[in-house]
DNA sequence: CGGTATTGACTACAGTCGTAATCGATGCGA
DNA sequence: TCGCATCGATTACGACTGTAGTCAATACCG
């Protein structure tokens, strides 16, 4: 596994884009992301190369233009990320987070039954 | 509420020595920091008043040095914190959350007989 | 063929972060 | 009283971020 660097709140906004859909050229990924931020073309072609250098994604050319991948995939990405946020804040102990959800009523019906399946499946 | 900006990874380390005991010299954080952290007593320092300048600590004069104690409880911080996450990368689900830490097999027994018990907590 | 639009590359620039040195004031010990 | 230790404040500085302008090459339209 490549270390993989921190990718920044400006470029996880990218990589959704390509998660989402990919390969995408870059003014693709422009007008994708123009829905939740008001970025210039320039601003998203910036963010790729960015995440070019910290090999996240991987371009190749289709003539004249790059056609943009995602080298990891959401799920390493949002498990890493899970992790060290349960480490950073509940030291490394999951259930304070939950507790800390619930207390602020995060938690939706749905949540509920669907961490009991968890648990069960746990359980055996 | 205040904003209460950003508070950055050294930046915590900091506040969690404040949050373990307070009010404090920063000489007392440096002190207490030491033990995770290789800084000197003026990295300590600075970071100090960078959270000063946040708004999320105060300090209190005291003879020729400084007490400094947080303004955030530690718990609102957490709390506004995991629930950033669990948006920013679940969508604000927080079953996902979980199941992917289980599959990371984050999950110890405790938290597992924990989360049973706050489940059940939330049933009745 | 010539002009225009488009593309990626390079440059910019202020703000934040991590890490610390230095400075000016001041209090304390000898 | 005089020097030294200590304190907070100021300054430093390179890396990273957010946001974008500009440039050189090039492809496409007329």
């Amino acid at each position: 596994m490549v270390a993989s660097e921190k990718i920044s709140d400006a470029e996880l906004v990218v990589m959704e884009a390509l998660w989402r859909q990919s390969p995408q050229t870059a003014t693709d990924v422009a007008e994708e992301v123009a829905a939740d931020r008001d970025w210039s073309v320039q601003t998203v072609k910036t963010l790729l190369s960015r995440l070019l250098g910290k090999d996240v994604v991987a371009a190749e050319q289709d003539g004249r233009r790059f056609l943009y991948r995602p080298l990891v995939a959401r799920e390493d990405y949002v498990a890493s990320e899970s992790g060290r946020m349960v480490s950073r804040l509940f030291g490394g102990r999951v259930s304070p987070l939950v507790a800390q959800l619930a207390q602020q009523d995060q938690l939706t019906p749905e949540d509920i039954a669907e961490l009991e399946q968890i648990l069960k499946g746990l359980k055996s």
